[in-house]
DNA sequence: TGTTATTGTCGCATTTTGAGACAATAATAC
DNA sequence: GTATTATTGTCTCAAAATGCGACAATAACA
């Protein structure tokens, strides 16, 4: 389920007071490293449940903006590209026992969760996060926060395997209109690292010339130093997003 | 707002218990007629008020069915083209004032509707309507229901305006990629009407014989007969989509 | 039979794309 | 130094897609 985030470390404030009845949203966060597509999947204590990382937004708080706030908390990220892709509303997709079992796996100060066990309709997002900085971080109902390989996923709950094949579909048809990637690599990456990310997101090979070709009519890649790694080779140019 | 449509017309219908809290659909319905690209805009009673038709999801009911039936109260069309293009979730949209005008303006038997005074997230979805085929039927709040050109629309309440822009946006992607005017036309049509359907849409002119090349490689229509409108010149197909 | 407006299709120049080839180069081996 | 090796940047050529104009075909009417 589209489960809460940190509010329940203060459990005063897991209240349905503070909250939008019915809605949540779920992220699907994108990570490359090791020439790997990976995102982050949640663990809930003693449950065996996997989840996307979600949570609910506050009364006084734009959608945009709670997701936002979701995401810092999970990886410690700021300032990320962050695409809203789909709302699940399916009838289907609201099983109270699920839920149940995750409050009951926990202890939880004796405040009125029922309003947990109602129907969501969920809005999710995509990110996509330089792997290297950061940090996975649980919330107060799950044993761990972790990357996983996109083709290598745990079983999800509910309807979030869903989300994430509908986040990877938005994300291949995005790719070829804009230039993607910026967050997904250090500052300053070479063309091959570039290749690397797109042929992970694409599911196939790139022919090498005809994508730096591609790369570089697009006007978005600002060329640096030589990289001299101490291969023996020919040293590739650095680029940057401008 | 995102209004309520058929419910108010059974009052007794009308009450919070039925639908979803927090959460409102509204709709973006394009018809094409006299080589114009229209939407349908409803008027409130005695408001001045103009709005998307929108609607609330009840609380057995998949959000794409409610949207569906909306749709189909509103148009009397029924298995039309049906595509959710964006979430919106601002705290701005939220209006209170504006929803008790209508309210006010309106004699509604003691129901107590105080939870339409509350913040809505709202789900956006377009259609793509055979302008021939639909009898535009205002709800119970409404004045009329009647299509506009697109680009002489009245000023639309709250942030219906900005649902409308990002409608258009969203099918100007979409019409590169698949085969767009099924529903925006009759059955059977000639090449120029499909070519003014996307002329409409992108709004802007095309090569004719770039055009027939394009749609005939896309294998997506059927050639028949053709069709002999009287006029002094050459007679051409008539095609329908497969 | 000629006229007129419109249609289906073609040809050609231009642009984009796919795929291989080749020289340049960074480190190491000799 | 010089040869070797792996990788990179760029080029070329063919194939495919696109923009744009031209021309013959044709339906109705004068």
């Amino acid at each position: 389920m589209d489960n809460p985030d940190q509010p329940i470390r203060g459990s005063s404030l897991m209240q349905s007071a503070n909250f939008l009845r019915t809605l949540a949203f779920d992220s699907v966060i994108f990570g490359f490293s090791g020439e790997k597509l990976k995102i982050l999947i949640l663990e809930y204590h003693n449950t065996g449940l996997f989840a996307l990382p979600g949570g609910f937004v506050r009364k006084d708080e734009n959608l945009n903006d709670a997701v936002r706030r979701g995401l810092k908390e999970r990886t410690g990220l700021d300032n990320i590209y962050l695409e809203q892709f789909y709302t699940f509303g399916d009838v289907a997709r609201h099983k109270p026992e699920v839920m149940e079992r995750i409050i009951n796996a926990n202890k939880i100060p004796d405040v009125d969760l029922s309003w947990l066990l109602e129907r969501f309709v969920s809005v999710a997002y995509y990110a996509l996060i330089n792997y290297e900085e950061v940090v996975p971080t649980p919330d107060a109902l799950s044993d761990s926060c972790a990357w996983y390989e996109i083709d290598q996923l745990p079983t999800l709950m509910l309807d979030h395997a869903q989300i994430v094949q509908k986040a990877l579909e938005t994300l291949r048809d995005n790719i070829n209109r804009k230039l993607v990637g910026g967050n997904l690599l250090p500052a300053r990456f070479t063309m091959k690292e570039l290749q690397q990310v797109y042929e992970a997101i694409l599911g196939e090979k790139l022919h090498r010339g005809t994508f730096q070709r591609k790369m570089l009519s697009l006007d978005g890649l600002k060329r640096h130093e030589k990289q001299y790694s101490g291969a023996a080779n020919k040293a590739p140019f650095l680029y940057s997003f401008e």
